[in-house]
DNA sequence: ACCTGAACACCGTTCAAGT
DNA sequence: ACCTGAACACCGTTCAAGT
């Protein structure tokens, strides 16, 4: 036992408080009891500072809930680019799943905040240019990086937990739901309940992405107009 | 002026309080003012009632928004399929699409609440089995299935103004926007910058929508294994 | 059976002080 | 420059009453 604990007034000498502290704690309380556990007052806790300190660095909660998914976001380590603009989209969006996978309390935070544009850019710019290389004009570029934009926030919502959802991880669930649906009478519903009773997410994710890319290859591929 | 405003003790003899009033309560509050403003406060307020009044209807606050999204969810107005794969999958994003837009403030809540299964299970029983009749297997269906979910769901939240969005739609914005991206130097970023500033959400949407039909049809061509 | 008063343990945020 | 005490206007929810 050391010196760093403290009662009543905290941390005198030691760092100070910083937006970049006040970030990390929040992350830290999203990765530990999720978004919903975020207050001022449980982060300020976690800083040994009283929760009013925080506005001195920062607007405000909903702005901390911005950085703290700007933050979460920025974390991705895009691949290097191979030329073959199928492996590269590919890759791209693989990166973006395993940094929101980084912090499976956070995606939906990710995912469903207007974010500063900012903040995707480089992944964006990293899409784009695969996409201009492909053969893409600027503009047919910008709505196929919506499309597979779409396909991953989708995957990774559904995967969050949040979003529509039928499948299920564990043994003891899938068994409980495929009876579920099976009662449901709906015939393309029941021959399908037990596919649609389990949700292996990486695969799901990876088909998904897959189906994406070959139809922009496809795409690209035609002539327009 | 009729009799039907009352201060104090409200609502004497008039309709009860049940669980269908509470919910059509909660959602005009989300229509009027967003979903932020639901509260159990602001939602009795609307039924001259007191707040824990509701407790004897509904199961606390969380279940109170499940509810409301899977009540617009519920809205959903399949169109008759026609038999044609393709056609019948666009309209059925496209009546997706139409419930979320008659309650535009009700969408992320619709496309981010984790709904019991059950209140989607009629777009589903249709999706699945354009996708069977369309030669799918009961397997390869329920991919395809959440794939075309994905796409919807990563769209409708875009334009949802939840989720990383680019584009803005108001003219004024469209140019500030447009000259912030070019200020990041990014080639093709700026390349793109005109596209990327606007965005129209139904465009955007149907070309989701299109490439991933394409993508579908494409894939149940080709034969599996 | 249904509704509410009193009460509790929380919130985010402002502002005038304190160092 | 940075932090906090006092204070305000909110929250969701429980429970013991009241009709």
């Amino acid at each position: 036992m050391n010196t760093t604990t403290r009662r009543g007034r905290p941390r005198k000498g030691d760092a100070r408080l910083s937006r970049e502290a006040i970030l990390t704690a929040a992350l830290e309380v999203v990765d530990a009891d999720g978004a919903a556990a975020v207050s001022m007052r449980t982060v300020a806790q976690r800083l040994g500072v009283d929760a009013k300190s925080l506005y001195h660095h920062i607007d405000g909660k909903e702005a901390l809930l911005d950085a703290v998914a700007g933050h979460v976001l920025g974390g991705i380590d895009l691949p290097e680019l191979t030329g073959q603009p199928e492996d590269d989209l590919r890759a791209i969006a693989q990166s973006f799943r395993k940094a929101t996978r980084a912090h499976p309390q956070a995606a939906a935070l990710v995912l469903t905040r207007q974010l500063p544009s900012i903040a995707a850019l480089a992944p964006v710019e990293a899409v784009l240019s695969v996409l201009r290389k492909a053969g893409a004009s600027p503009e047919e570029a910008v709505h196929l990086l919506r499309s597979l934009l779409a396909v991953v926030v989708g995957s990774l919502l559904r995967e969050a937990g949040a979003g529509p959802a039928f499948g299920v991880t564990d043994e003891a669930g899938i068994a409980h739901r495929r009876a579920e649906l099976e009662r449901t009478g709906l015939p393309a519903v029941v021959e399908s309940a037990p596919y649609l009773a389990r949700c292996d997410h990486e695969a799901e994710f990876s088909f998904a992405v897959e189906l994406a890319v070959a139809a922009t290859m496809q795409r690209l591929a035609t002539p327009r107009r």
